[in-house]
RNA sequence: GCUCACGUAGCUCAGUCGGUAGAGCACAUCCUUGGUAAGGAUGAGGUCACCGGUUCAAUUCCGGUCGUGAGCUCCA
């Protein structure tokens, strides 16, 4: 029998005989405490169980309980246990599809003829726990694929079959834990004990294979962990994103609302959203005509020739609302507003000198969304975008990308947004223009990326019909990451709608447009806003700065005369003079997340002065009104990121 | 659009095994004038989402529609 030399990476190597198993050699090659922590391992081609016999010298890196990878494992072997769990309970008539690990969980497929209603949860989570406390092995077996296929149609897995059917490879594995089998890459723990904390989540509904033709399967999700701590934090984190919810806060920090009556997707903005959003545009046109952009308007709909025009009846139709008879001719209310900026641009005569035109412009659009896909501020049917259309030309092409991402980040990081995931998107399978430009586009924003010395993914085939973008998206202070900016190259609007200049050479160019969002819709953006702070808006846009508490009715006449002042110095103030006790106003001052309270009681009316409690809870000196309002007027600018640390609140 | 769940006062939710409903908060009035996270009393508020069906009787059971949530799909 010959020898082979294994050993572990970063450790120990032994020469062990061919025939040797995982565990056999980690026994030999790693401590026992190092063992216990091992649920696969890796070599150069392949992971492997730890039963997974060794026949040739390998380096193996053990995937710990401690990794992510393990963690994806062990989610992923959590799936088969909850289909065996399934199995067992509910027995043959389950059929089951596919189960895989997730970001931070799992699921499983299950086609039942009745559905599983909340009340199964506990079932199958009993029934797992069961399987759980026997530490049944998790086996694998290989066979032949037609073997395989036999296999599972005798057991009536249609599903199994169909993906068996569609493999290349003539040799499967199975993994079998109790007397569920089910067809499995691997590799899986090594047997059912590792899976000490689990919870089903929810039930859901899910295509076979993501697709509408075909049939809808039960989905279960749930997720799993190493330690019963972990997944208690994770149940945790579940509570405190809830508590953000922009649903949640819109409604009790009176920010916005929808309405039934109005219809689903429309957002209206209550006054104190509206305020928020007014300071977050003014905000943004100011940067915009710092950065040599000009402020455009235009209507919210257009005849439909312009549509057809833009290429968007061919391409985007499914998106549009249907068109509207306006004197027998069809209108289309818009969802871009793209060729509006170019009839602006045919509008006179363009040289090259005049280049690049940075157009940008807060425009209303309306898209189609199929109800289902409707949620709260995220996915509505009117938004607003922050818009923008740079026509350049091709010189200055990766330039001005490089500007805009500047631009972009410079916004967000006001925001309080500094991380995010770059994505730059190619060519998809529908698609107008030339190869050529495609691949001078993409080069361009890859160039600009580069420049900018970004990181980013590349998302084959998910760029829009008319040329490559780059997509930023953003995380929000929970980690999780909202697709906001996008920065689009086009060189067929300018093509359909045969613009041009005048070249230094005295003849027409087709100038190349640039189409980008930067917060993407104010709507979703003003959502993201107010899970990422909680509701607890930076001073600059917070919608009330401060608000004023008087202690009796004894000053109500001072903090009117309060309110006045601060009003008139530009703080946005509120004033609260019910008859109430102070305790009371606190209480709701600091639940409306209002940065300041300003508590006027006799002894502040006899100096003419204010007391200013912050919401953290602490008191600042007594001070003059003017002083106040000097002080939120500092704050609020450092709370931009300019000028210096902000008061601790 | 599809699957499952849900829809009761402005909000958060009880309740009705079929006999047209209740709490807390918010709102109004009154008492209380209280210095840093809920003082008290009284009152007003509901076609129980909408439309049909079954029934002597429907908010409750059944069907449809609309809306919401979790996903699938799609995406700013």
């Amino acid at each position: 029998m010959s020898d082979i030399e294994i050993s572990i990476a970063g450790g120990k190597t032994a020469t062990f005989s061919v025939g040797t198993t995982v565990q056999e050699a980690i026994k030999v090659l790693c401590s026992s405490k190092e063992r216990k922590k091992i649920v696969a391992v890796k070599t150069a081609e392949q992971a492997l169980d730890v039963t997974a016999v060794l026949d040739h010298d390998a380096q193996l890196t053990p995937v710990t309980t401690t990794s992510q990878e393990g963690l994806e494992l062990l989610r992923h072997s959590a799936a088969h246990v909850m289909a065996q769990a399934v199995v067992e309970l509910f027995g043959d008539d389950v059929k089951v599809a596919i189960g895989p690990a997730t970001a931070d969980g799992f699921y499983y497929d299950f086609d039942r003829a009745e559905p599983f209603t909340p009340d199964d949860f506990a079932a199958i989570e009993k029934r797992m726990q069961e399987i759980v406390g026997q530490n049944q092995p998790f086996m694998r077996q290989t066979m032949a694929r037609g073997e395989a296929i036999a296999y599972f149609q005798a057991r009536h897995q249609q599903y199994k079959v169909e993906l068996l059917e569609e493999l290349t490879d003539d040799e499967v594995s199975l993994y079998g834990q109790g007397d569920f089998v089910d067809l499995c890459r691997g590799p899986h723990i090594p047997h059912t004990g590792y899976l000490r904390a689990f919870k089903i989540l929810r039930l859901a509904g899910a295509y076979w294979r993501g697709d509408e033709k075909r049939p809808m399967l039960q989905r279960l999700y749930g997720t799993a962990f190493f330690e019963p701590k972990a997944l208690k934090q994770y149940l945790h984190q579940i509570e405190e994103a809830k508590k953000r919810d922009h649903r949640k806060l819109g409604k009790e920090l009176e920010l916005f609302t929808i309405n039934d009556q109005v219809g689903p997707g429309l957002t209206l903005w209550l006054p104190k959203g509206a305020l928020a959003r007014r300071l977050i545009e003014d905000y943004w046109r100011n940067e915009h005509y710092e950065n040599g952009y000009e402020l455009l308007y235009t209507p919210h709909i257009a005849k439909r020739d312009l549509w057809a025009t833009s290429g968007h009846l061919d391409f985007y139709v499914d998106d549009m609302f249907s068109a509207m008879d306006v004197d027998g001719v069809d209108y289309q209310l818009k969802p871009m507003n793209c060729p509006f900026h170019i009839a602006i641009y045919t509008s006179k005569k363009r040289s090259y000198r005049d280049f690049p035109l940075r157009w940008c412009e807060l425009g209303t659009v309306y898209r189609y969304e199929r109800t289902g896909a409707l949620q709260g501020l995220m996915r509505v049917r009117g938004f607003t975008q922050d818009d923008a259309h740079i026509f350049v030309l091709p010189a200055q092409l990766e330039e001005e990308i490089f500007n805009i991402i500047d631009l972009n980040l410079h916004i967000l990081k006001t925001f309080g947004f500094s991380e995010y995931d770059i994505y730059l998107s190619t060519r998809p399978e529908k698609y107008v223009g030339s190869d050529e430009n495609w691949q001078k586009a993409t080069d361009a924003l890859k160039g600009a990326l580069d420049k900018k010395g970004l990181s980013y993914e590349i998302d084959p085939g998910e760029g829009v019909f008319y040329g490559p973008k780059i997509d930023i998206k953003i995380k929000d202070v929970l980690g999780r990451s909202w697709q906001c900016s996008t920065i689009q190259v086009d060189f067929n609007l300018p093509e359909r709608f045969a613009i041009s200049y005048t070249g230094e050479d005295g003849k027409e160019h087709q100038p190349i447009m640039i189409h980008r969002a930067l917060m993407g819709s104010l709507e979703r953006f003003f959502g993201v806003l107010i899970e990422h702070y909680a509701g607890a808006f930076p001073l600059w846009m917070a919608p009330v700065q401060a608000t004023v508490l008087n202690i009796t009715d004894n000053q109500l006449a001072y903090a009117d005369k309060v309110y006045g002042q601060l009003r008139k110095a530009g703080v946005r103030v509120s004033k609260d003079v019910r008859n109430e006790k102070l305790n009371f106003k606190i209480r709701e001052a600091q639940m409306s997340k209002i940065p300041y309270m300003v508590i006027v009681g006799d002894k502040e009316m006899e100096t003419g002065q204010v007391t200013v409690r912050l919401k953290n809870g602490k008191n600042l000196d007594p001070m003059p009104v003017a002083e106040f309002a000097e002080l939120i007027s500092r704050e609020s600018k450092k709370s931009q990121g300019l000028e210096g640390e902000e008061l601790e609140n």
